[in-house]
DNA sequence: CCCCCGAAGTAGACAGTGTCAAGGATGGCC
DNA sequence: GGCCATCCTTGACACTGTCTACTTCGGGGG
């Protein structure tokens, strides 16, 4: 048991070891081989715990959307917003995820890198961040004078939105308009806002 | 003269064949050798004629750009819609674009792949885009009650929720939830649609 | 006690890749 | 004719993911 427990922190320090490679020089500065060289260990060992590229892969995918759901869930919880405060909170959290942890979120929405098909355990966490952020929009909308049909739409425009900003500010012109981090939260923040105000019209 | 017109045609086919690689394969499925197989020269001509495998995924981004603005602009052009009716077109476009063409899509906004900063003619065809749907949502805008300020933060909004309902179509759960074309695009015409009407109001 | 077996890790090989370096053709220009 | 730039080829190198086979080792059943 004690072993079993080894070989679980070993997991865990070679997700790590891949992740910072990925932050460090982009994803496909990742190779298994140099994973293996900065763990010390033989080229062959991460090979062995996680079965092929593409699973490790999937494994920071599915951290990542285990964290994104964290965040945007706590969002509810923050008692202090309500309404369409926690709808901006939720989006702020969405951009936020994404500015901090950009190795996870590329490799989130990568299906050449990672099929979530083929890896349902990350499959499942995204579902789970999913419902986080639906739960949110539903309970921001369903008092307005949204036809119940809406309510539906309304959580896919909030996410595409929310998504759209992450990437835009990540991978798109955006970021390199808007350089520093602060730069990239105002952006992201006038924006939201501006959503705010129109679904409160 | 007629030679290097050759050249020309002969850079198109090695794009298309790359382009054709791509979307049978994915992005990692590229290689520079096998375009070089697929049209008949050694496995260095195409290095030869683009420098590094970089540049051509950049000349494919480029063109990318170029019919994507294209896309948008003949939204202006096509005189039947006016006011917010043009911003849904020019919403559908974008997403039309990025269903279309995925393969230049992804390529537009993956710096690990391809850096604009490193490839002035791509990131000036990426500003003529921005420009195309500035222009469209600019026009839209600045008749209702959007104060002037505003108006630039309605731009970055509509981008980003046309290009986030891209992603997540093409690349995130929206294509695994919509999987045909048809369910895709009824899809993105909901949630624009309801963006038309909270704009409206 | 010993043996054996499964799990963890290692080592070597293979095909494939991007890139570098050098050489061969070829056609226009002085 | 001689020359040179351009196009293209060939050969090599280091690197990658993956496959296969080999070692090592700790714990459970005969």
């Amino acid at each position: 048991m004690a072993k079993h427990e080894d070989t679980e922190t070993f997991r865990k320090r070679l997700l790590e070891v891949a992740t910072a490679l990925i932050e460090e020089g982009g994803l496909d500065a990742l190779s298994l081989r140099e994973v293996a060289r900065r763990a010390g260990v033989s080229h062959q060992t991460p090979y062995h715990h996680f079965g092929d590229r593409q699973a490790i892969l999937a494994a920071i995918a599915a951290q990542g959307f285990d964290e994104l759901g964290a965040r945007i869930g706590g969002v509810t919880e923050a008692s202090s917003a309500r309404g369409t405060a926690q709808l901006l909170a939720a989006g702020k959290a969405y951009v936020a995820f994404a500015l901090e942890r950009p190795a996870h979120f590329r490799l989130m929405f990568r299906p050449e890198h990672v099929d979530l098909r083929h890896h349902p355990e990350a499959l499942a966490a995204g579902q789970r961040a999913h419902a986080a952020l639906e739960a949110v929009v539903r309970a921001c909308v369903e008092d307005k004078t949204f036809r119940r049909a809406d309510q539906g739409d309304a959580v896919t425009l909030t996410w595409a939105l929310a998504h759209g900003l992450a990437s835009l500010l990540l991978d798109g012109p955006l970021g390199l308009t808007a350089q520093t981090p602060e730069a990239r939260e105002i952006t992201a923040d006038r924006a939201l806002r501006l959503f705010r105000k129109l679904i409160e019209a």
